[in-house]
DNA sequence: AGGCGTGTTGCGTTATGTGCAACACCCATT
DNA sequence: AATGGGTGTTGCACATAACGCAACACGCCT
């Protein structure tokens, strides 16, 4: 739409992936060096972007803060909180809440295992969408069409001989899990990692995020996680009752 | 320099306070709501700002994203990782990695106190510049010019009756601290708590990074935490000779 | 010294972003 | 139902603001 912002914010994920100096940008955008220059002043004195010593540009400070901030603000992410640290306490498990954003999943909070084996995740890092307990959640509450939609964009990874292999299977685990309420991931994205996931609602019975316990088969197996589905269910209805219980909108004044 | 760029960009900063409508983002960048339209749609594209069900704007994904992998990028951090978590093993406290950044000190790792009581702060969150022991380190190792004017500038907040009152008593610090080659902040930040950092140097000596460890009084005493300095320190230095050896591009200056 | 590879600057051209005004829409209110 | 104020959206004429160019400045290597 706007051509100069367009390109601007191409420079971004180009940069993800490491430094790179002027030339780069400017051959990886299909520009002019002086237009580059130009772009990626305008980045820099933002905080977008920043100049390392050797001259090549990285990523900034102010990214980070501002996906910070945003974070923060989160509402149903700060009510949620309290609740899975609580959670953690008492069952010692990773425990993950996420929400869905525009085809994709991501981890919005995360209290870390108790036990010196840890899963690899991270918040803000989007999540395998095609095998994860939370995914599954929230896709399945997405409305018909645009769950099929996706359903079909999507790619099957197999990350493990568990994996959801292809879109009937994935739209068919939905509609199991929408029925049911909950949702696991049994060796489907790690093989010896399982999940149990449970949705957190609005007031209008919608899902807004989805919390999930997870454990290494090393330390308990599925079954055993699977007696924690209780717990979780419960702590997710409380978060629900919570979040939907609050004024729903926040201050509009600045 | 980018006009319509700087405006998109003023567009971040703003939604990250909470979300807001088009007529209010038009209002505080003082144009016309199409044109606001307009760079907000590319935005959108970018998948840097989200609608959300109420039309209103928020900041999106891809932005968390973004934040996320420049993070991993971060060889410093990669590296120290694992040594950060081997000394929260051994002492319990708070473990903060930092670094220094266009005027800004920020916290790139943490890991968590394994004491019920904890710190509050964020990975990604600025870092209170004039008091926090790993800002006194980063800045201390600033060349002269640049550490002096960054000290005029800077705001003086009087967080408690220890924080650092003036840009001379600041820079007067710095310089100790650039003589002894560690830090400390006890109660400068907030009254209850102490922290004791070391700097984590690249092949040619310069500070690329700096840890600290940190605890209430209500756990340990000012003294009992500085009899772990040679600990912090000696991590420290495990993680610099890493660092050096490793990596063959970066800083060859000077 | 020379030459190459950077990043940087000023400038004329025109594509590009702009504000306007009219429109479409939703929802409260009467 | 009809009205009216509040949104978000579209098309267009205008001139601003972004573009590429070519020349320059600087550091580095031979």
């Amino acid at each position: 739409m706007s051509q100069t912002v367009d390109r601007a914010l191409s420079i971004l994920p180009l940069l993800a992936e490491g430094p790179a100096d002027l030339g780069q940008v400017a051959d990886r955008l299909g520009v002019h060096k002086s237009t580059a220059l130009r772009l990626l002043r305008t980045l820099h004195e933002h905080g977008m972007v920043y100049r390392q010593s050797d001259q090549r540009y990285r990523l900034g400070a102010r990214l980070f803060a501002l996906a910070q901030e945003a974070m923060e603000n989160l509402d149903v992410r700060e009510i949620a909180h309290a609740h899975l640290v609580r959670l953690n306490e008492s069952c010692g498990h990773t425990v993950h809440l996420a929400v869905y954003e525009e085809n994709e999943v991501l981890y919005i909070d995360k209290v870390e295992s108790r036990y010196p084996v840890r899963m690899y995740s991270r918040i803000g890092k989007p999540v395998a969408i095609t095998v994860a307990a939370v995914a599954k959640l929230l896709l399945a509450d997405l409305p018909e069409h645009e769950r099929r939609a996706l359903a079909e964009k999507l790619d099957y990874p197999m990350y493990t001989a568990r994996s959801t292999p292809s879109a009937a299977a994935f739209l068919q685990e939905l509609a199991t899990v929408r029925e049911q309420g909950w949702a696991t991931d049994l060796g489907g994205h790690e093989e010896s990692i399982n999940c149990v996931a449970a949705p957190i609602r609005g007031a209008d019975g919608r899902v807004v995020a989805a919390m999930s316990v997870s454990a290494p088969n090393v330390v308990v197996t599925a079954d055993e996680l699977l007696t924690l589905l209780p717990l979780v269910r419960r702590t997710a209805d409380t978060i629900s009752g919570e979040y939907s219980g609050r004024t729903p909108v926040k201050g509009t004044s600045a």
